[in-house]
DNA sequence: AAGTAGTTTGGAATTGTTCTAAACTATTGA
DNA sequence: TCAATAGTTTAGAACAATTCCAAACTACTT
């Protein structure tokens, strides 16, 4: 019975996962779901493309790095990641698309994410005529105490 | 007489540097002075290695680019330049050391200014325990309007 | 089942940056 | 003023993250 119930939720994730790439003219093929499933399944996460794709292999997943990037790429660009850039020389894409923040542990460069909800970032100057605000990211870079900085 | 202030001014100048470096720990050498009237006469800039390595080379100025990327950083270390981060894969470096925002053009890559002047980051939950706040960054991006984004 | 258009892949290429070891130069102190 | 020495600079190699490429593969259509 468990064992049922679970069969189903998987196969509802299955649909949703399918129903989402196709919606945005991605064709589902083995690869992608199978990313889809470690980066969507679960919480929100912040994963550079070295890392997912070592938790594809370990999951014995084999995809090669090139598909990696091409994936979190057309993801981003169906708006099921975001692209957060707080390290030069290292790319990160969160899972998390909603508007929110980031702490950044500078020693290890971990994100946080901080919920949007309550923060307001106010007096700032209009937009440049021209240009449009595409979004605002607020940073808060931390130092760890009792550590060599 | 111009000719004359303009003198006095360039050694006044050049005496700032000189003592800014010295007072660092840095010797002044023919590289570092070059650089840093570079940097540093004229408003506030945001440069990366190779612009300044280009730049350095048209006024003529023989600077490896090894060079560059130790004065940049030990500028940075020093106070002199902070390093902004918008873009993985490029280094920034601003000029202006004061606490200051930033907006963005996505399309060109440009940085501009904000005065941090008037604006409030309000509703933030408190730093992590175990951890302090090193900085607070906050990065506008701007879409230009009529471009191919 | 075959055609075709979209995907994946390994490996080479590219880009920005750091490293290295040898040559050079500012500073110190005799 | 000169030599010693400690800090700098340099060209080029090495590196890391990412993109490019052209060939092999696979999902979808008919």
């Amino acid at each position: 019975m468990a064992a049922y119930i679970q069969t189903v939720m998987e196969t509802r994730r299955y649909a949703r996962v399918l129903a989402r790439l196709r919606s945005v003219g991605l064709r589902p093929t083995r690869q992608r779901l199978a990313l889809a499933r470690l980066l969507f399944d679960g919480g929100d996460r912040h994963v550079t493309a070295e890392q997912l794709h070592s938790e594809a292999l370990e999951a014995n997943i084999r995809v090669s790095l090139a598909t990696i990037y091409n994936t979190l790429h057309q993801f981003t660009r169906a708006g099921l990641l975001r692209e957060v850039v707080v390290d030069h020389g290292r790319a990160y894409f969160d899972t998390n698309t909603k508007e929110h923040h980031h702490f950044l542990f500078e020693d290890s460069g971990r994100l946080q994410d901080i919920p949007s909800k309550g923060v307001t970032v106010a007096g700032l100057p209009a937009a440049p005529s021209g240009t449009t605000v595409s979004r605002i990211e607020v940073i808060i870079r931390l130092r760890e105490h009792g550590s060599s900085q």
